[in-house]
DNA sequence: TAACATTGTGTCGCATCGACGCATTAGATA
DNA sequence: TATCTAATGCGTCGATGCGACACAATGTTA
């Protein structure tokens, strides 16, 4: 199996190539079904799922390095990503919890390993087109897949604080950035987009006031095509004005819900 | 000169003594005479004014690290702190620059010496009361003072764009973060709380709207007395209300300028 | 004690937001 | 094919918040 061989490699020769010390950690979000899910990954030397992460390269820039990562476990380049928080505890890993994982593999890793050792990892949360994600394992993983939201119990390590906090401030977000570029398809419907919010915000919103604020923002382009198909009346079909939604991604939008 | 042995003994046992790849730099905020204020030091070892910073003790949380930081350069335990970037480029700091520096000391260091390699750092933005600092250099510094924000010019390494950062981020944070209760004296005047908001927006503001919306959060407690000594009507003084300080400070506030 | 600058308090108009009504329309139903 | 249904498009009303402004109150100075 090459993917074992290359996981030994990088067992053994991640302690050179990489930044020591340094991790970082992404929080992918997909939108699917009125569901929010997040791309977990299962590795083989552990029972837990984990957010997808790794490390940086000795001349790498941190920010690519996520960038990196993201291609990586879902093949998709244009990518909204806000790195919000450094864990850095010192108890947050435990390299006798790493032990044991790669004894199951019949790898050895001593104290002084360089997967043994503190990290202190970066935090980046990523917003993601569901349908355009091809979910692939890295070699340390037996399995890559898509999680709802309110499905994830217990992750690995800190993974679940990481997780929670990274909604937090998505949630915050929400209010001062245009969100949904990237986790909705080109064409939607103002329904749509709705069912977005409110599943992130994990409230109803209202319907005529939804509307009412999201085409004041001025980043919507409604266009003469509408919907049918689903039962009931057809509602427009919508797709960000690029030109609007960058300005208002560098000079944020305002008020709150 | 005791300070310079303890500067050698850090510049020889830091390597093993410190997280490596990690460091944390502070961008300390005070208020004084109408004008935004922040903390910086000038080292031995080079001509530029920067950031207090430092490392991460191996069994040290990164947090603990900044209050270390800020404790050792202001003498001062009650802090309002915020982490509020990663800066991970590979090329932010230059050994060459490092080299140089030390060489004017009479210090070797070498490209494998611990300083001489790349570090991530993460930014924290602390707020303090100016009256109670007592501002002290550390063991790498020969001048620690407080600069007016608009005299600052060029700093050390991308320091300046770090303090931009924190900055911006201040000014954000100010819509949603009761702030000024580790700006200012226990008590103030209202006229004094403004100064403190136009001082850090850059702009001024009205004085009945901002009194409407201050007293309006109600976190303030007007008291009985009032500053006499000023020319003209003696304005009431005011403390924070720290109970209901503290809940703004999780649940936050809302609206914004 | 009068002049003056600053502070305390209130008002007016406008924009925004939440709650809700009503007409329109595509597909389902019979 | 006519009718029903439920979702959508569009509008209204009242409360609230905010910017701009007026005026009275007050402590110091001359």
């Amino acid at each position: 199996m090459s993917s074992h061989k290359n996981f030994r490699t990088f067992i053994l020769e991640g302690g050179s190539l990489f930044q020591p010390s340094v991790s970082l950690d992404c929080v992918i979000f997909g939108f699917h079904d009125n569901e929010l899910k997040v791309l977990l990954l299962k590795s083989r030397a552990n029972d837990l799922w984990s957010l997808p992460g790794g490390f940086v390269f000795k001349e790498e820039d941190i920010e690519d390095a996520a960038i990196r990562v993201l291609k990586e476990r879902t093949g998709i380049n244009d990518i909204f990503l806000q790195q919000f928080h450094v864990f850095g505890s010192p108890n947050r890993s435990d390299w006798n919890v790493h032990q044991k994982s790669f004894k199951k593999e019949g790898i050895e890793i001593g104290p002084d390993h360089w997967l043994s050792k503190r990290f202190i990892t970066v935090g980046y949360y990523a917003l993601v087109e569901f349908a355009h994600v091809t979910p692939s394992p890295d070699t340390s993983a037996e399995a890559c897949r898509w999680w709802d939201l309110n499905d994830i119990d217990e992750l690995f390590m800190d993974h679940k604080q990481i997780l929670n906090k990274a909604l937090e401030t998505l949630r915050l977000q929400l209010n001062h950035l245009p969100i949904g570029y990237n986790l909705l398809p080109q064409k939607f419907t103002m329904p749509e987009l709705q069912k977005l919010y409110e599943t992130i915000l994990n409230k109803t919103l209202d319907r005529r006031n939804f509307q009412r604020r999201m085409t004041g923002f001025g980043i919507l382009k409604r266009l003469k095509e509408t919907r049918k198909g689903g039962a009931h009346r057809a509602p427009y079909l919508y797709s960000f004005d690029m030109r609007k939604y960058r300005k208002a991604l560098k000079q944020g939008l305002y008020g709150g819900w």
